[in-house]
DNA sequence: CTTTTGACAGCGT
DNA sequence: CACGCTGCCAAAA
């Protein structure tokens, strides 16, 4: 069973929108909680979780060998811009809109323990 | 308590 | 552009 900060990893990523990414050093930033590496760790536990895993990618728009390869079929399909066989961060990058924020605000503020005060019916998902 | 280990990041050479 | 080092964070040994 996935532990708190994983979650809130795999509604990170799952909050993504097609055709955008994002960096396992954002997804740290935004829940400003724990480092890349953490973000890496949650992420090599989520096979299996209707994560969408090939939208966190490395600083330098790549993934470790054996999930490059499959990552580049989806990111043809979703068109992300890419150069050389890497993302190009600079276009593809996801910049939140306001609802974005406020979901990834929400998302952490539930990891930092500040309870969903709020919880009502915010059942947000894909 | 120290060491090792990771789907990491940044910088210098 | 490719390595190699150092810094980083948390968990496990």
């Amino acid at each position: 069973m996935p532990q708190p900060y994983d979650d809130a990893v795999y509604r990170l990523a799952g909050a993504i929108p097609p055709g955008c990414v994002l960096t396992y050093g954002d997804i740290a930033e935004l829940l400003g909680s724990g480092g890349p590496r953490q973000v890496g760790a949650a992420m090599s536990q989520s096979t299996g979780r209707n994560v969408p895993w090939w939208r966190v990618v490395r600083a330098d728009g790549t993934l470790p060998d054996g999930l490059i390869e499959r990552a580049k079929e989806h990111w043809t399909e979703e068109e992300i811009p890419m150069h050389r066989g890497r993302i190009r961060l600079a276009a593809a990058r996801w910049q939140p809109d306001d609802a974005g924020f406020a979901f990834l605000d929400a998302v952490a503020a539930d990891l930092a323990g500040t309870a969903p005060a709020t919880s009502n019916c915010q059942g947000h998902m894909l």
